[in-house]
DNA sequence: TTAACTTCCGACCGATCGGTTGCTATATTT
DNA sequence: AAATATAGCAACCGATCGGTCGGAAGTTAA
């Protein structure tokens, strides 16, 4: 009907189509998003929405991007304020809790990227790739935090990180199936339960 | 050009539409399944597939039925020899590690499961519905096991099974992962590590 | 006040989607 | 041997896919 068109209108309009855009891949999957489907929502024709993007893949890579900022801002920013090491992992582990959940979670379709690394974990191109790195920097992220706890003395100086991770990411896909598959109310206690015996603190006397 | 179409042909043919079905539905989602390309990959017209289903939902509903079959042949069938209780709980789980591997295991995109569970956790309809119901039935049976193992001593008493099942799901998910996004080697070690933990048996003197 | 640029739309493109129809060739039943 | 049933094909259906194009409306820079 009647373009707008200023800078700033513009954005805005970006953003709104990169919003709707995860909210339909983290349930229909990022192949599952259509241009005519997100054109219909957003009341814009498939050109305006193609327009900001030019290509399928370049809005994939962008709603990725924008649901690690998401993903980002739930999860590591709000425990960025506790202290280094095991209390900021147990921090992080929580609010990792609540980022999953049904109705207070980021996501309408459970997480965004277990959804987008189970989808392309078989395939091969740049959106893999970029999947790929996402979790990369998360699970170096989290090993890093294990390392200083480690040094510290505040989990066992015999913990392996990469092994903790390894754990901690296979803890938290389970608690987000367990969550969406199954509505399980229990699953939020059951991950805090297997947390208590992953991030047990080191015995007195060590370090 | 000559259609064959003795019933034993007849079924064959269908189990060949099947095995193709899930092969490409491993790799692609049961959703980027298409009948075009299982027909040009078969060989045959695009009529000729979908006659022996009618329709592609119950073509998918047909091929989780076969991925089904191959996922109990593979993991729980061949411990079935090995006697109740921990014993064939470990064994069931090395199995469950070989078919998850990328170069021996049974499927080429990974998990046919864990990709259909992740693919239609948000959404509903009968496909949802037999995920769901598959990943309960898995679910009671290991639960079972574990029960068993419960009673008869060799796992701790105060063993939570349906704790422990949750526990194991999400380790081979993150398995499932780490083989087919970071195709890490580590990752059936790291498994077997915490499974020995995962497992551990009943200290002495239990029972 | 222009001139250049940008946003967005409507219309359209070839390809592919799931699915239908009419038919032929063969198997099976009678 | 005749009648019936079925597997599979070619051709086709409307719908939708990702994407292109030219122009209209509006913003920004000169």
């Amino acid at each position: 009907m009647s373009p707008r068109k200023s800078a700033a209108e513009s954005r805005r309009t970006r953003d709104r189509i990169i919003d709707r855009s995860i909210a339909i891949a983290s349930v229909e999957g990022l192949d599952g998003l259509t241009i005519g489907r997100l054109a219909t929502d957003l009341g814009m024709s498939k050109a305006g929405v193609l327009g900001h993007f030019g290509t399928k893949e370049t809005l994939q890579l962008a709603s990725l991007d924008g649901a690690s900022a998401i993903f980002s801002r739930a999860v590591w920013e709000p425990a960025a304020g506790t202290a280094r090491g095991l209390a900021r992992l147990r921090a992080v582990c929580e609010y990792w809790i609540t980022y999953l959940e049904r109705e207070h979670g980021a996501f309408p379709g459970g997480c965004f990227f277990t959804t987008a690394a189970v989808e392309f974990d078989a395939r091969v191109g740049p959106i893999r790739d970029a999947v790929v790195r996402r979790s990369l920097l998360w699970r170096r992220r989290l090993a890093n935090e294990i390392r200083y706890a480690v040094n510290a003395g505040e989990l066992p100086p015999d913990t392996d990180p990469d092994q903790l991770v390894f754990e901690l990411i296979g803890l938290y896909t389970g608690l987000n199936q367990a969550i969406q598959l199954f509505a399980d109310p229990q699953a939020q206690d059951r991950t805090r339960r297997a947390l208590t015996r992953l991030l047990a603190p080191a015995p007195e006397g060590a370090r």
